[in-house]
DNA sequence: AACGATCGTTTTTTTTATAGAACGGATGCG
DNA sequence: CGCATCCGTTCTATAAAAAAAACGATCGTT
């Protein structure tokens, strides 16, 4: 079922009952004729790209929300017990709290960093972008040339596919971490 | 310039060009004509969603990506500078530390709430997910008829499409609120 | 210089997705 | 009932996307 039309044949479905409209009614908005959706629910045929952002602008949904599939699940991860995927090198700790499959595109952790070391990152997979917010503490956080000093409730967000540093000025500093793939 | 084709056009020579590939050898990939990816980077044409699959596929990224504008920017919002959107309702305080637009697909709260009248909101639009992180004091979050009790530290992630509740058990509780529209 | 192998573009041909017009089935109303 | 109006599906014709092929340009290599 990794075929795009199967997902989009849901997709386009499940977003037209949640809206409570007709097929008829959605081709009629979107300016499509009522056949072709009618084929593309079933699962038939292919798109074009026009079609298909008819549909999502009568839908009122952004364009992505047709290929995800709904993760609809309660997650709770207590303080510490979440998998801590990355080490914990020296002064820094990184606790994972949450990923969010299937799609696995935002990461959330938290970290615990103290003065010494500065954390280097190399680049990361292009296009990835990294949000932070401290939480506690002082930090040095940024691109390696262009950091910024943040304190607590200071937010940054930056590319993460270029070399980028956080550095704790303060012991004890905490800061949520957000590493968005995409 | 919000055309879906412009944005394909786009999204397809930068990809291809960050992947250090040929044209040609992109299409070979994909399985689809050299001609007909010439085109489409041309801004000519409507591709079909298989095509534009095979070409994800090719150039090794996610689908979405193609459909997104790259946000290639580091942003500071220092504490309390950010809109406070959310409005300062008796013992809830919301202070927006982060939208990142033009995607605005998340935002990023810190709550101050105190014990009291209970937090309900009503559903978002459909698809969202919110992510709570407790940074101080105990509170009982998530969906309307299953919330948790959370304390400085845990995590808790639920969809946001159904009705929730945040009530603040002890004074000056503070969390993150990660909106995620989806 | 002549050749081969790429590159990306532009042409022509073929496949096919779409629009539009039936179609059968519900439901509502005078 | 008889007629209307909606629903979603199925059929057919046409407009268009994709494939195939030809093109000029560039770069190595002998």
């Amino acid at each position: 079922m990794s075929q795009p039309i199967e997902i989009i044949a849901k997709g386009l479905n499940r977003e037209r009952q949640r809206a409570g409209l007709s097929l008829a009614e959605v081709a009629r908005r979107a300016g499509v004729a009522k056949s072709t959706l009618s084929q593309l629910e079933a699962g038939q045929g292919n798109p074009s790209i026009e079609t298909l952002w008819a549909l999502c602008v009568a839908l009122n949904i952004p364009f992505a929300r047709l290929m995800e599939e709904p993760s609809n699940q309660v997650q709770v991860i207590r303080c510490g017990d979440g998998p801590t995927v990355s080490s914990e090198i020296a002064n820094y700790k990184a606790i994972l709290l949450a990923t969010c499959p299937p799609h696995a595109r935002r990461d959330v952790y938290l970290l615990i960093v103290e003065p010494g070391e500065d954390r280097l990152s190399e680049p990361h997979p292009v296009g990835s972008v990294e949000h932070i917010i401290v939480v506690e503490g002082k930090a040095l956080v940024g691109l390696i040339d262009d950091a910024v000093e943040l304190s607590a409730g200071d937010y940054i967000c930056y590319p993460a596919d270029q070399k980028h540093i956080f550095r704790a000025l303060e012991k004890g500093t905490k800061a949520l971490l957000i590493s968005e793939q995409n």
